[in-house]
DNA sequence: TAAATAAATTATACAGTGTTTATTTTTTTA
DNA sequence: TAAAAAAATAAACACTGTATAATTTATTTA
């Protein structure tokens, strides 16, 4: 077959990111490769490659979808009104309910073979860190120091991840939702307590 | 070629461990493969498979290997006699610190293709339950409720970890290792502050 | 309208990978 | 010494990402 122009560029963009990200969903980041995604939309490879040019760029544009989506989930749960810590518990519970719900595709987020070839492309560290600033700006409104602030929205960040990851990798020993709702909270409350007495 | 007995079983273990962990340091675990590895210790992928059976029992040896260090690190570090906050505070250095000298290395643990096939071996579980221990023993010690040692624990191990994570990938703007080792100090004091202050 | 050009898609090939099976060589055993 | 067992290799399979050549279609140009 030759040139079919039954997709334009942007809908053959918008089929593979829609379809990456269910065959993700169905058998995790090992299920996926580029040339199954292909027959799934009925194209080939090449058609793949000449989209998004190289392997990582298409893994990077399925998990900006993923990205993109949890921001709005985290941006939804923000606008309920909640504030001081009852805002910064309802972040993180907001987080870890969509890595929750989106196993698989949460999980991919950080699959993706590190290190190997040039960082990943700057529109996607443009979305990782609109996601940071969602939890930064309620911090800042906390604390008064701003260099404070941002060492502590750095530090709750990574501890939030941390027991995301862990918790869904099965690497920590009760690793139910309710549990990790648990530390989550401990670590929130117990941590802005400790910030709040640094004084006395 | 047939039968050669140049080396034991135990001894093509411990080569293909020991080289297997130096292409790791080397280039990353992007850039192991089976077949590389046999090359190098001057055998071929089926003596490989020989030893280790499959390809996942291969990384769990070699990666098995680098937790028995990390282990021994921590353990050294412990030793040194500090008690309370200070204890806690010479473990996460510690296990900064390791994460930092043997990158790579460290950084495969997390860099295995998760969720294929059956979880990890039991060992390999062990050793990973050997080193939470270490973080839990100290923290019974200091928190008087077993309950609240426990959550302690496993709040605090996922924290550390977490921050550990996204610095040493990059994921965190500032990711050198004293801005790392900085938030691995807020976090400590005052997580367990705020756990000092929970009647008040 | 017919021919030339450009673009999109496929087909093919390459060097890898983990894994399995058959074969060969060596050692041990009877 | 002959037979059995063990250890290692060689070869094949079905994949993978990637690159290049070939082909078909659409668009432009003459």
């Amino acid at each position: 077959m030759g040139r079919r122009s039954e997709h334009t560029h942007e809908e053959l963009r918008s089929m593979a990111i829609l379809t990456g990200n269910q065959m993700i969903a169905e058998g995790g980041f090992a299920a996926f490769s580029a040339r199954k995604l292909a027959r799934r939309i009925g194209y080939t490879v090449g058609t793949i490659y000449n989209v998004f040019g190289t392997h990582e760029c298409l893994i990077a544009s399925i998990n900006g979808q993923t990205l993109d989506e949890l921001a709005q989930c985290v941006q939804q749960r923000l606008a309920a009104g909640a504030e001081g810590l009852a805002q910064l518990q309802a972040l993180a519970t907001a987080y870890l309910d969509f890595a929750c719900t989106h196993q698989q595709r949460w999980s991919a987020l950080f699959e993706a073979p590190r290190g190997s070839k040039a960082d990943v492309p700057d529109w996607y560290r443009a979305k990782r860190e609109a996601l940071f600033d969602l939890l930064e700006a309620p911090l800042s409104r906390l604390l008064s120091n701003p260099d404070a602030a941002k060492l502590a929205a750095r530090t709750l960040w990574a501890s939030i991840h941390g027991i995301c990851l862990l918790g869904l990798s099965g690497r920590l020993a009760p690793s139910s939702s309710s549990a990790l709702q648990e530390m989550m909270d401990d670590l929130i409350v117990n941590y802005l307590r400790g910030l709040e007495y640094a004084g006395s």
